[in-house]
DNA sequence: GTCCATACTCTCTTTTGGGTAAGTATAAAT
DNA sequence: ATTTATACTTACCCAAAAGAGAGTATGGAC
């Protein structure tokens, strides 16, 4: 069971239906895949241009790479700095709130590191259960 | 940043490409909307029939309710109870591993609360910036 | 006999996510 | 003169996700 005490304080500013249509809807925007690789990187990586976001982060397209970019700088989570150069070159870096979300995703990745194995078994487990 | 303890044992351990893989498919999979607030009603509620789930969690849909509790069983993140009568019952709670999980969220949820204020005054700000 | 409650399940349609590929600008290197 | 490098942007397309709504099973209340 969480924290009783961070517990205690988040019912308590609960209360209001509009503050939680909010949280639920930054929730659903900042929990996405891209954007939780991206802050990973940015936190081991503290400045980084596009080309190496793009190699860091196998698998992204050059269209989803800007697109969360751009959304996450949207949201205040990422600063860019553009120079004015040829070719271009831009960095990206965490803002504080960036940070302070990366902080706080930082338990998750620790329980994910910790217990893939056992959701590994879950599904072994369940998939015997289906075919039994 | 991130505590750096933590984030040190995050590191030793992520030194095999195939646990990142695991991993990050993970996080894909649970860093999802709805998984995320099942998870916090489930934290909140102990033990929800589907009923109750389904008007707790305002906006989801029966078929992404039960699509997402199938999906959270087969993970092993919440046991599923059938009780063989009519109506039919069927009660959901979070396993130890969901708890778990739920508590490694606690920190998101915490940081949401406390700084959506933020999040919408820096997308003001970029909407500023963009017009002017 | 009809209706209700519950937890689905199925089908159909719309929406979204995301890939690919091409285009842009320009200075420097060849 | 052509190529290269970089960080995009735009247009087009497809597949997967998700919403809407109807259907199902069944025992008990009326």
């Amino acid at each position: 069971m969480p924290d009783p005490d961070l517990r205690q304080e988040l019912r308590q500013i609960e209360t209001d239906p509009a503050v939680d249509r909010l949280v639920e809807e930054l929730i659903g925007r900042v929990a996405d895949k891209w954007t939780m690789l991206l802050i990973e990187i940015l936190t081991e990586n503290a400045c980084c241009r596009f080309g190496e976001l793009s190699r860091a982060c196998p698998g992204i397209s050059q269209k989803m790479l800007t697109q969360t970019l751009r959304a996450m700088e949207r949201d205040g989570l990422v600063s860019r700095k553009v120079y004015p150069v040829v070719p271009p070159k831009v960095e990206y870096r965490l803002t504080d709130l960036g940070a302070g979300l990366s902080k706080a995703f930082c338990g998750v990745w620790i329980w994910a590191e910790a217990h893939y194995t056992d959701i590994q078994d879950a599904r072994a487990a369940y998939a015997a259960r289906q075919e039994g």
